[in-house]
RNA sequence: GCGAUCGUAGCUCAGCUGGUUAGAGCGCCGGUUUGUGGUACCGGAGGUCGUGGGUUCGAACCCCAUCGAUCGCCCCA
């Protein structure tokens, strides 16, 4: 947009100012969480949204991208480098150990909130979006899994948008197995390295597993006949995925395998997985997670078996499509400026017995009705003058109770006077 | 960081191959009609055509730069 000479200051590049249809759409996707995070015994928790820069970059490793270049850091004024949360875990994992949370484990949590990652705004991402996430601290079981998976499915499902969604289930087998798959893959990919895309030579460097998801085509003929990580699998991991896939059919949870499903950072261990949806262009995870079994040795804690997941609320938002806002159960309608304090004293009657209400009083006389009709509500009042007291209209099924709260509100102002 | 597309009233957009005072719908404000009503009509406010430069007798329209937006690549914890 433009900067006109009395320039107002723009908004940050990758926020959002969310409104209207959107901003409902966003409360519906968190009111709905709640709801399904208590039905599974959650238990809610409440984050700093910035930490001690440490906590994130000793939690991610050295990954150079992800911690020099796509985190909000900066000095406080002590000196102390500071970061913006660009993810929940790591401040869970560290209050997990600086709050004495052990005492609690298994523990299972959930939070929703704002999150920051310096990238390039495109659809379905921004700098500042927002996550619905939920962990289970302290539990080896694949039973822990499960759960969660279970959770997610029912909270897509809830939502409505289950439909165009598909999980996508892998494993990264324990420590051994994913350190020989990854082995396996650097030789594999290095025998064809000079066929790889660019992009891909490069990761065989940085981040190998990176290049069985990649979109290049060149990758992509390799990639299908990449060494599996089925092929490396102990006997205990093969176990373990088994006890998860199992429990999943258990409860009905429809998954499909995706053997080239990884993650890049290091901690990851056993169960990865990620709800795909199609319908949101290049951005297509919806809710994504997995286990973190070697996260809390890395912040200095004790040897701790974690999984959890998260997911955008902006972009669950947009698969449930706009939610409109409802409509007033009650407008009233002034058409004598007089009878202000009338409309004043009926609107406050009401909302305080619990209809919601809005009052209209400006603009023309005679176009009041009509903009309340236009606004749509289930029952309009006008409040007249000349000793007429007021008049209602409604079709709605809740006509007789409003009625018999506003002719009690009648009586009361008529006692008044 | 890279690439593509785009940038005209509060909003959605029109503006033909550059040609005189830049338009519509919605919204907002006021009026008429109706007169217990989701109607129709009239009028008004509101734009240095993102910004800066250039080409031209003349630019919203062409060129360059810049800012911003959108989508994609990289990255994706």
């Amino acid at each position: 947009m433009s900067s006109t000479p009395q320039s107002t200051p723009q908004a940050i590049r990758g926020t959002q100012d969310i409104f209207g249809a959107d901003a409902e759409a966003f409360a519906h996707v968190v009111e709905t969480f709640e709801r399904v995070r208590k039905l599974y015994r959650f238990r809610r928790v409440e984050m700093p949204v910035f930490e001690k820069t440490a906590v994130f970059s000793r939690s991610l490793g050295e990954t150079t991208d992800v911690v020099s270049k796509e985190m909000y850091s900066f000095e406080d004024r002590g000196g102390d480098s500071l970061t913006l949360r660009p993810e929940f875990t790591a401040g869970i994992a560290r209050a997990y150990l600086t709050d004495g949370w052990q005492q609690y484990a298994p523990l299972k949590v959930a939070t929703h909130g704002p999150l920051f990652r310096y990238e390039r705004p495109q659809k379905g991402r921004y700098r500042q979006f927002h996550q619905i996430d939920a962990e289970v601290i302290g539990a080896a079981e694949p039973m822990a899994d499960v759960e969660l998976l279970v959770m997610a499915d029912q909270l897509l499902k809830e939502l409505g948008i289950a439909d165009g969604v598909t999980l996508q289930l892998n494993t990264l087998g324990d420590g051994q197995s994913r350190d020989a798959w990854r082995t396996a893959l650097v030789e594999y990919f290095r025998d064809h390295r000079a066929s790889l895309s660019e992009d891909s030579q490069d990761r065989l460097e940085r981040n190998p597993l990176r290049i069985l998801d990649s979109k290049d085509p060149r990758d992509k003929a390799f990639v299908a006949d990449a060494p599996r990580i089925d092929d490396f699998l102990s006997g205990e991991a093969q176990d373990f995925f088994g006890a998860v896939t199992a429990g999943l059919n258990a409860a009905d949870v429809a998954w499909i395998r995706a053997p080239s499903l990884v993650r890049g950072l290091d901690y990851y261990r056993h169960t990865a997985f990620e709800f795909v949806t199609d319908r949101l262009g290049a951005q297509g995870t919806v809710l994504g997670g997995g286990r973190y079994d070697g996260l809390m040795e890395a912040l200095g804690g004790p040897a701790t078996p974690a999984v959890g997941w998260a997911a955008g609320i902006e972009r669950l938002a947009m698969l449930v499509g706009s939610v409109e806002d409802a409509n007033a159960q009650v407008i009233v309608v002034l058409e004598d400026d007089a009878e202000m304090q009338k409309a004043i004293s009926a609107i406050a009657y009401l909302r305080r017995k619990g209809w919601s209400c809005e009052l209209l009083a400006t603009g023309a006389l005679r176009k009041r009705f009509d903009k309340a009709v236009k606004k749509g509500a289930d029952a309009i009042i006008s409040i007249k003058g000349f000793g007429e007291m007021a008049n209602v209209r409604s079709d709605g099924p809740d006509r007789d109770s409003l009625m018999n709260d506003f002719m009690e509100f009648t009586r009361a102002y008529r006692g008044l006077d």
